[in-house]
DNA sequence: ATTAATCCAGTTTTT
DNA sequence: CTGGATTAAT
């Protein structure tokens, strides 16, 4: 494709720091991948150019594009994270991510482990999960106050827990040290500190800048690289809730001397009218610079079209009918929605049509138990610190909690002389679950307690494991010993192996993972009398025999057992099920252009998220941002729709402000 | 004190 | 449909 006046300019821009203004639909992906193929011709080293993008799947989109014409490369291209991650794994192969679901619940219990009412503080403090995700924010902002002082700055209320609050993360930090968690921001973190070891890079490119957060910008600063070439859009900053600010595009050419700007204003993608109403709406927001789209399609264009429906299942039902009789490829249309709630009800109207449909993340392949544990018993493997993983596994035993698994973990690692691995396999001789007072005072005793216990295991265990200390728990059941006889040779057989498929298979067929599907399989076998239907029973287990022929086909896409894991927990979000129409939100939608676009449940409280704007980080012109990167989707038909109530909670609704500025309504 | 079962409420966007 | 909280059972 040829390239405009503009866009070449971008290109042939020469090396420094370049900033690229690109409106949506200008051809920004063409212009990034024009200039490393410049930079490329120029005959330089792929390896010195850095791609970062803001999914795995843009960076692979365009590094797919230059490798149709240039063959394989060496290019390093990614997001922030991923990046990260790979040049952190040549430091140290062994390190592990960790789910923010997981690192989540850790910190509620750390959090839980305070008594603020006892302490004689009189206000409410936020909730663990609240104060979880404030925490990622500061982190991801980077001030230079502690994150106690940063929260009692942002509320007035809630400066007398700072010190709590102050308190609480640092506990959160040792933990996640003891167990060896990585956080996504961790793996920034880390970079800037390796900063020294990381190679020198002549150009790096970043897309979708008005998204990058303080964070990320020191990331990018802590870079050594000669050129800088950056592009985004403000009016299509969207991810305020993670820390993305808006001041570092507003104010690149104070902070990069010799800053240069440029400009794409020439829209290939939509026809007038669906850009005249972009235009109106985002006319509402103040502008940092003005702006002037052209546009560039020369036919008159479809009129968007406003649908209004009485309730929320007519609208879900008419778009559906709408959808199916539409002339459009199905692979070309999309609905967007501003609340991952909305798909559900968008779906199965689809469904019931027998309409296909691709959707991301959602109820996600990963949130499966048979997957979650799966998942859990590699982690494990791969990090023997990770106690969560270690309960959730010993969990599926009958008469094991958290806590019992608590303490077998603690008594494996005293055994091990700080080592599960080793307490497991070759564990000193001794009880680990006396007290230790009591260890010396009544050693007698505890000859007692030891034979006891080990003889209710007689026929359950290997004569090997039969001599474990681990057997002496005192409220061990016998599943519970079972489970830990099976983890040991599990953690024995794993040991010399170093091909992933092979790694794969053996956790697949192991003697615990076996157990777990088995009880996993019975469990959804059971009647509403408590037996277990044998019918049912075979199908779930033939549906998780399927998964499990999932989890070796992602895993042979993957050179080492670590980057697989590590990539299901980076990526996992980014993977999409079914064909057919799209449904995204308005978030997983950027950078991706339809024929024909719906955008559904355009209610006040809804699209605007009204209880959104009104939190620290959101804002009415962030969703009025949101609307429009939405409605630029749309090449050639557009379609917006509210429905007026919702019967399952009993709510009326206004349609959405931004249909008032569209024109659309009075 | 722990674990298992049962019932009830609630549901933000992403790496 | 899931997570949390409450309750029953061990």
């Amino acid at each position: 494709m040829a390239l405009n006046p503009e866009q070449q300019a971008a290109v042939d821009a020469p090396f420094g720091s370049n900033l690229v203004i690109a409106s949506a639909g200008t051809g920004k992906t063409s212009t990034i991948v024009a200039r490393i193929e410049r930079l490329l011709t120029e005959g330089i080293d792929p390896r010195e150019i850095l791609l970062l993008t803001f999914t795995n799947k843009a960076a692979a989109e365009m590094v797919g594009r230059l490798e149709r014409r240039f063959g394989k490369l060496a290019i390093e291209a990614g997001t922030f994270h991923a990046v990260s991650y790979r040049w952190l794994k040549e430091i140290d192969p062994t390190l592990t991510l960790k789910e923010p679901k997981e690192l989540k619940l850790l910190f509620k219990t750390v959090y839980g482990r305070r008594d603020f009412k006892r302490a004689g503080f009189e206000g409410d403090p936020y909730q663990a999960g609240t104060l979880f995700d404030l925490y990622n924010l500061y982190q991801n902002s980077q001030p230079a106050i502690s994150f106690g002082e940063w929260v009692g700055e942002r509320s007035r209320e809630q400066r007398e827990f700072r010190e709590v609050y102050d308190d609480i993360v640092q506990e959160f930090e040792e933990l996640k040290g003891e167990y060896g968690y990585l956080s996504f921001n961790d793996l920034l973190l880390k970079a800037i500190d390796y900063r020294e070891s990381i190679r020198p890079f002549r150009e790096v490119l970043v897309d979708e800048y008005q998204d990058t957060n303080n964070l990320q910008a020191r990331f990018l600063e802590s870079l050594s690289t000669e050129s800088l070439f950056c592009v985004g859009d403000y009016d299509q900053s969207i991810y305020a809730f993670n820390g993305a600010n808006i001041a570092i595009i507003a104010s690149f050419t104070q902070r990069y001397r010799n800053g240069r700007v440029l400009n794409l204003s020439k829209n290939y993608r939509s026809t007038r009218p669906i850009l005249d109403l972009a235009d109106r709406v985002i006319s509402h927001n103040e502008r940092i610079f003005p702006k002037r789209l052209e546009v560039m399609r020369r036919e008159e264009g479809v009129p968007p079209k406003l649908l209004a429906f009485p309730d929320l299942y007519a609208q879900y039902e008419g778009i559906a009918r709408m959808v199916a009789s539409s002339p459009t490829p199905k692979d070309r249309i999309a609905i967007i929605f501003r609340n991952n709630s909305s798909a559900d009800g968008i779906e199965t109207a689809l469904r019931e049509r027998g309409i296909g449909c691709k959707r991301r993340g959602g109820i996600s392949f990963f949130d499966l138990a048979e997957i979650k544990a799966f998942f859990d018993l590699l982690a494990l493997t791969l990090n023997p610190k990770d106690m969560i993983a270690f309960i959730h596994i010993m969990e599926f035993a009958k008469g094991i909690g958290a806590h019992i698994g608590k303490e077998l973990y603690e008594g494996a690692v005293l055994c091990g002389e700080g080592d599960l691995v080793k307490g497991l396999l070759d564990p000193l001789e001794r009880n680990p679950f006396v007290k230790r007072e009591r260890n010396v005072q009544l050693a007698l005793f505890d000859d007692f307690v030891q034979m006891g216990s080990k003889g209710n295991f007689h026929g359950v265990v290997g004569d090997s494991f039969l001599s474990s200390p681990l057997l002496l728990h005192p409220k061990l059941s016998q599943e519970g010993a079972l489970f830990l006889e099976e983890l040991a040779s599990l953690f024995r057989r794993l040991r010399p192996i170093r091909r992933t498929e092979k790694y794969v298979q053996i956790l697949l067929e192991s003697g615990i993972y076996r157990h777990i599907v088995e009880k996993l399989a019975s469990k959804r076998a059971k009647l509403k009398d408590g037996s277990i239907d044998p019918r049912l029973r075979e199908e779930a287990l033939k549906r998780i025999e399927g998964r499990k022929g999932l989890i070796r086909e992602l895993a042979s896409h993957y050179g080492g057992i670590h980057s697989f894991y590590n990539a299901m927990v980076l990526g996992s979000s980014e993977m999409a099920q079914g064909e057919g129409v799209h449904l995204l939100t308005v978030h997983g939608s950027k950078g991706l252009e339809f024929d024909e676009v719906y955008i559904i449940d355009l209610m006040e409280g809804r699209f605007p998220n009204t209880k959104l704007a009104r939190r620290e980080g959101g804002s009415i012109e962030e969703e009025r941002r949101l609307f429009y990167v939405a409605v630029t989707r749309a090449r050639d038909i557009l379609y917006l729709s509210y429905a007026r109530y919702d019967p399952v909670r009993k709510e009326e609704f206004r349609p959405s402000r931004f249909l008032r500025e569209a024109g659309l309504i009075s």
